[in-house]
RNA sequence: GCGGGGGUAGCUCAACUGGUUAGAGCGCCGCCCUGUCACGGCGGAGGUUGCGGGUUCAAGUCCCGUCCCUCGCGCCA
């Protein structure tokens, strides 16, 4: 008989159907066993009578096996509803079942782990509600991405993730074997191509993983991430780039509030407004600002610590009810050599990052769109002109002037659902030590 | 890489200043149960206390080394 799904089965009362799906929890009453059973569409009592034929096998089945049910879709007693739940009026009388996958569990699916547990046993805990709600998001995030950059006329691209130098030095790189003893490496950004690609298409954006060889241990960072990446040309400056980045953040936001409503609902966590604009301030403005009203001196850094972004995330909220900050005018040395100086202000950028919720999700910013004076900043930064001549053809061959930003998926995903920590909103993160071989059971010894 | 906390049963944890045979809850296995819905009841199995050394009459507990986890920092998204 062809396959039901269970979320249908409140239409086929009085009807013989087949569902198939896991086995969620059998409670064995004796002489009769109940079992929920669930698939992609939902969950539904099963109920193996005393006189069925099923009952031999229903006695067999264990938690998490996968099963084909022959069965009558019966409403429910009056005293046996249960009210609030999905098929909560209905259930399966069971006829027939088939065992298709026995199933041994490290422990009961939903139970309160360890990260660490959580993590050397995703193939089994991703199937809790929980987990299964952040990718969900983490999907919809995705498709929202693409849907309004391509409405902005914006063309998809993939960008190359085995590239000849470890170009730009965003982060330590991974190196690897190329072919005829050559060293290639993992590329960790798509900047350059990103750049190369507004020279074909004007509007651009790519997502895709990158890969960082750093030492870190932290909740908000990983080896291996997904970078959502944008360039746009003919901009007039940063601000440009920053409202596009708000406009889609509105639009994310907005898709986000009409598809993911449960799974908010089911991590506890709120969807943010995003207002006409998100506020802006520069480094030093925020650094002045700290120091007004902390105490804390960091005047001369060139950069925003942890705890300030965390601080400037709250003023944020407090001032302007925004979740969501950009922290413009880092300094030149601070910045990768394409990173356009603001002539207006020497020595610092029209680049910006955009806090959310106490952490930096974005870096961008306009770049240097004049060949010399890449060629300059590149200099400055200590690196040899020659390993760019490949990027410089786009430059060389005319290209407007533009900018983009960078965004961390996870680190995006982690956010909005108030998750301690980024793994938690990654499929299979790659840390320290964390890569799937090192699973087996000899990892800790 | 540096600093804090940690590693005890499949999972989550307990074991006072070193002191009998290392415990609990959940899970697992068996038996009982015709209306359960995290079913319930009774019984049972399961541990080289991360690993290696040391101190001691005696080490889960103290010391040294090492591996791993986790949190913070650096770096970044």
């Amino acid at each position: 008989m062809e396959r039901t799904l269970i979320g249908e089965l409140n239409t086929k009362e009085g009807q013989e159907v087949t569902i198939q799906g896991w086995v969620s929890v059998r409670r064995d009453q004796g002489k009769m066993v109940f079992f929920d059973f669930r698939d992609r569409t939902g969950s539904v009592q099963g109920v193996v009578l005393p006189k069925s034929e099923a009952i031999e096998t229903a006695k067999e089945v264990r938690n998490e096996y996968v099963v084909s049910v022959v069965g009558m879709v019966n409403k429910r007693p009056e005293k046996n509803v249960n009210a609030g739940v999905q098929n909560g009026d209905i259930e399966l009388e069971v006829k027939q079942i088939e065992i298709i996958s026995k199933a041994e569990i490290p422990f009961e699916l939903g139970s309160e782990v360890n990260l660490d547990t959580y993590l050397d046993n995703m193939p089994f805990t991703l199937r809790t509600p929980k987990q299964k709600a952040i990718f969900k998001v983490q999907a919809e995030i995705i498709k929202a991405y693409r849907a309004f950059l391509n409405s902005e006329g914006f063309t998809e691209f993939q960008a190359p993730k085995l590239i000849g130098d470890d170009a730009e030095g965003s982060g330590e790189v991974f190196e690897v074997k190329y072919l005829y003893d050559k060293t290639a490496h993992l590329a960790t950004s798509p900047q350059l191509y990103k750049q190369i690609m507004v020279g074909v298409f004007e509007r651009v954006f790519t997502t895709g993983n990158v890969f960082r060889a750093e030492k870190h241990a932290t909740t908000r960072h990983l080896n291996e991430y997904t970078s959502i990446d944008a360039e746009m040309g003919f901009i007039k400056d940063h601000t440009d780039v920053m409202d596009m980045e708000t406009k889609l953040m509105r639009h994310i936001c907005e898709h986000l509030r009409t598809t993911c409503n449960e799974e908010f609902k089911l991590l506890d966590a709120q969807v943010p407004e995003v207002g006409e604009t998100i506020p802006h301030i520069k480094l030093r403005e925020a650094q002045e600002l700290i120091f007004k009203e902390t105490g804390k001196d960091k005047r001369n850094e060139p950069d925003l610590e942890p705890e300030d972004e965390r601080w400037l995330c709250e003023w944020s909220k407090r001032e302007h009810n925004s979740d969501f900050v950009f922290v413009t005018h880092y300094p030149v040395s601070k910045r990768p050599f394409y990173t356009y100086e603001d002539e207006q202000d020497p020595g610092f950028t029209k680049s910006f990052d955009l806090l959310f919720r106490g952490i930096e999700i974005t870096t961008g910013g306009q770049r240097r769109h004049n060949l010399e004076n890449l060629i300059e900043g590149a200099k400055n930064k200590g690196l040899d002109p020659n390993n760019f001549s490949y990027y410089f053809q786009a430059f060389k061959t005319g290209l407007p002037p533009h900018g983009g930003w960078g965004m961390g998926l996870e680190r995006l995903t982690a956010k909005f659902l108030n998750l301690a920590n980024v793994k938690e909103a990654t499929l299979f993160p790659r840390d320290i030590n964390r890569i799937d071989t090192l699973l087996s059971t000899d990892k800790k010894e």
